[in-house]
DNA sequence: CATGGTAGGTTGACAACGTCAACCTAGATC
DNA sequence: GATCTAGGTTGACGTTGTCAACCTACCATG
């Protein structure tokens, strides 16, 4: 049924990691899931609609992740191996997380919801992080801001390659979540 | 002598910030410069050496106000001056904040100079704050990162839309670097 | 002074891209 | 059996970055 849009959805997501945002071309995303350049545009408004997809995809796989780790892991821990997960998966595969993350141009309700509960999970773990107290009481979403914040600058940082040090003593985006998360809990 | 070189940086400059990266098209450029589709090319190699000049530009800007603001403070003071007006800047000239700290596709002495004296002197103003009690002791290079990928990336969540509460209640980017300050000095 | 090189400008062309329009076709629906 | 529609096709259009070829003042050097 729908299996030509997942096809599409696909080889859009494999060009996005190869080549970023720009390399994602509506011809080759259709050459690549053998139909004709215009094919797209019967599964999509246009080429932004299909990266929302691609995104709002991987927004989930995000939150199954989050909830995963909520299950299993106690929250301190759960928050931690979320957060530098989370840093690695960005570095990994830079321009998902900069479709993710970046400004959307359209408006998807597929997208917005997926978004919205990844950060209701978020938000989540950091409650549950407070009433352990492996975290310092107060708001929980604006703690959760404020720790998202530092994750998702310091692996912007070091994916543009702004992050202090090169080569030698190189900070990594995981050293500075570890460094916050010991303030927080020391404090 | 360079004036044509300069008339297309500012003209580039402005089309970023009235349509972001996509609406600097060189013909434009060249056409709000006055001379020829084809005439910024013999002054830069692309348009990502073009805009690789307004970068560098801006990143002078940025270094010269912190500098500023650290002669005229107290270390801590400047510190949060600098800090909010960055956050400030970022969501008044979101294209300029997402050129400048985005990645760079091209090699640009210029731009890696600029970006080294600008992060120099933010490490230099946290090392100030350090001295004076304003920020706990360490690595005055890693408490520099921490703390500019919280701005950095409270800045970026903002622009994207992403910052928890979209109405009532909204975060600013702001707000969680007066959290993040609070939180390092009372530790 | 003649001469040649170069910095800076021009026009024209090219392929690739997003998108629109028109058309086609098999299968579901009434 | 007629009709609608989801999903596919080809073809075209305007815009873009970039390359190539050409032109022309100016400036230094013989």
């Amino acid at each position: 049924m729908n299996r030509t849009r997942e096809a599409l959805i696909d080889v859009a997501a494999r060009l996005l990691d190869e080549g970023g945002t720009d390399a994602v071309t509506l011809r080759q995303v259709g050459h690549g899931a053998g139909v004709s350049h215009n094919a797209p545009y019967k599964h999509f408004a246009g080429k932004e609609a299909l990266l929302a997809a691609v995104a709002a995809r991987e927004l989930q796989g995000l939150r199954t992740a989050m909830e995963r780790a909520a299950e299993r892991q106690r929250p301190g821990d759960a928050l931690r191996t979320v957060l530098v997960d989370y840093a690695a998966w960005a570095l990994r595969y830079p321009a998902r997380f900069k479709l993710v993350f970046g400004r959307w141009s359209i408006e998807s309700d597929e997208l917005a919801e997926a978004a919205t509960a990844a950060n209701a999970a978020f938000v989540d773990l950091v409650a549950a992080a407070q009433r352990d107290g492996e975290l310092p009481a107060g708001d929980a979403v604006r703690l959760a801001a404020l720790i998202r914040a530092l994750a998702h600058g310091a692996a912007d940082l070091a994916l543009a390659g702004h992050l202090a040090g090169e080569r030698k003593g190189a900070v990594e985006p995981g050293d500075l979540v570890e460094d916050l998360l010991g303030y927080l809990r020391s404090r």
